[in-house]
RNA sequence: GGUCGGGUGGCCGAGCGGUUAGGCAGAGGUCUGCAAAACCUUGUACGGCGGUUCGAAUCCGCUCCCGACCUCCA
């Protein structure tokens, strides 16, 4: 059964693979955290999405997940220079005259919080690099054993020359020739002198007097780079090999290509079998750039308070937006397309209330309908073991949006399929949805009112309903209109009269 | 400049050798007191130029644009 197999893209051999886990029903997947010294960027929060709907998914197919994403609050130096320049945390805390602790303390709590928001589950560890500074050490010491490192001045360089020489792993992910990488110049930065070579990069770095975060280590008294928490992470926590290892794209050089080259230095071997890589979110055509303008924060289009956007999006709705591109293109946010994603994300999740409301009556007289729906929906897992294909698996999830407000209607008689697909239907609608896709019925009206409004907008809608009776149109537009005016839309069906908030 | 990845209808976005992708918007219809919602029908595509093939959006070559990384921005 080929629809049966998960299908990967492997950024490592640019390939599609059937995946096999290494120790099945056991999956270890490793994805680079944020950086927490800033709040999190809307494209960020796109990998983290991304990843938790491949978390969700390879758990609902049956693996034992172990979800590690670190946070990174030490070593990740300003511009991803190895050495030279700032700590990003340190800078900050220095601007705003705090403990770089105080920093990432608040940042990791807003990153949380956004995550919450997004509706994406917990990673089962979230380990941080200052937490890990001893096993970092450790590790810096086993590749210096095994000769991938030098000192200079107290800092530790890996040698990407000897390391390029001794096997051909560097350069393989990112796709890079090792003559390329090995004639890059980059002069403009400060202690390139202290390296044999312009490709090696610090895997620890004194720190001068200033520095905010120092640790004791037998080179001295420093920090660790910023690829080394990673390695020594994704080590600890899941093996020297494991099966997936996931970032956004911008990772991959050099952080990724770094971080394979430690492992293979100090534990000679590859760190993860599946490389996937998120690709990038796009503003109007363009990347997101503070510097231009062209940029927009998650909580301003929460609120709707940008140029960019003319009204407010909800979480879910930004969530949904994201789900209709497949995770490895790039994806393009715009008013107009958030705009299309809200009425989608509306219309899905009001026929998946018009599924579960449904009522199977009569004897089963199933005709070509039942192989239809079971077709779509086992389409959406054919779809989902394409490499996640959510944009596909949506689409076959809206043949069955057609096909429930059809039996809504009654243009489709609902015992024209079995009882049996019915009760599946309901299942796997709401399973992909919320399961999988980890979406959340915003417009349900349950959830804060206490039934009292339930009962209100029932005795509102009778009241309407007798004024429509006495062909009361004043009363019954009234009615309508002022309900809409404060936020509520009434939908007259065959079945009666029912309400959403809109 | 180097290395990767793209250019699909009004917009977003799947597909990647032969099938309606899908969502939104548009047009016509059904329903409705009128609307909205829902349902039915429906138009508009594959950057350009060559080539391979019975057949190409899908493969190859050239070319033009765009993006990512290499350099502050996730």
């Amino acid at each position: 059964m080929e629809s049966k197999q998960l299908k990967i893209h492997n950024s490592l051999t640019r390939q599609k693979e059937v995946f096999k886990p290494i120790n099945p029903p056991f999956v270890g997947m490793y994805v680079c955290g944020p950086t927490v010294y800033s709040d999190v960027h809307i494209g960020n929060v796109r990998t983290f999405v991304s990843f938790d709907i491949i978390y969700r998914y390879l758990k609902y197919i049956g693996y034992k997940v172990r979800y590690v994403r670190n946070i990174t609050d030490v070593g990740h130096l300003e511009g991803d220079a190895d050495i030279g320049a700032e700590d990003k945390i340190a800078k900050k805390a220095r601007l705003e005259q705090l403990e770089p602790m105080e920093i990432t303390h608040r940042y990791t709590l807003g990153f949380h919080e956004m995550m919450n928001t997004f509706n994406t589950l917990s990673p089962s560890i979230e380990p941080r690099a200052t937490g890990h500074i001893m096993e970092q050490i450790e590790m810096v010491q086993d590749i210096l054993d095994n000769g991938f490192a030098y000192v200079k001045n107290g800092s530790v360089y890996f040698n990407t020359v000897k390391f390029a020489e001794s096997n051909d792993v560097y350069g393989k992910l990112s796709g890079r020739k090792i003559e390329d990488l090995f004639s890059e110049t980059r002069d403009d930065l400060k202690h390139q002198d202290e390296k044999n070579h312009p490709s090696d990069f610090a895997i620890w770095i004194k720190a001068d007097e200033n520095h905010l975060m120092r640790w004791n280590s037998p080179w001295s008294v420093g920090f660790p780079g910023w690829h080394l928490e990673c390695s020594v992470m994704s080590t600890k926590y899941l093996g020297k090999t494991f099966d997936i290892h996931g970032g956004g794209s911008d990772l991959k050089f050099p952080h990724h290509e770094n971080e394979v080259a430690q492992n293979h230095g100090a534990c000679n071997a590859a760190p993860a079998k599946v490389w996937i890589h998120t690709n990038m979110l796009l503003m109007n055509g363009r990347k997101m750039s503070k510097s231009d303008g062209n940029h927009i924060t998650p909580v301003e289009l929460f609120t709707g308070d940008s140029t960019h956007i003319t009204k407010a999006y909800s979480p879910m709705i930004v969530k949904f937006f994201m789900m209709q591109a497949h995770y490895g293109s790039t994806l393009d946010l715009s008013d107009a397309a958030l705009l299309a994603a809200e009425k989608g994300y509306r219309k899905i999740m009001e026929a998946n209330r018009t599924l579960q409301q449904l009522v199977y009556e009569g004897a089963e007289a199933l005709n070509d309908e039942d192989t239809e729906i079971q077709a779509l929906m086992n389409g959406i897992f054919v779809d989902m073991n394409d490499d996640f294909n959510t944009p596909q698996a949506l689409a076959k999830a809206f043949g069955l949006v057609n096909k429930i407000n059809s039996f809504k209607d009654g243009h489709i008689a609902l015992n024209s399929i079995s009882r049996r697909t019915f009760e599946k239907l309901q299942y796997i609608f709401t399973a992909f949805l919320f399961d999988i896709c980890g979406l959340k019925d915003e417009t349900l009206n349950s959830e804060e009112s206490n039934g009292i409004t339930d009962e209100l907008m029932q005795l509102i809608i009778e009241l309407r309903q007798n004024a429509r009776g006495n062909k009361d149109w004043a009363m019954s537009d009234k009615i309508r209109d002022s309900l809409a005016g404060i936020g509520v839309q009434l939908k007259d069906g065959k079945e009666g009269t029912t309400w959403i908030k809109s």
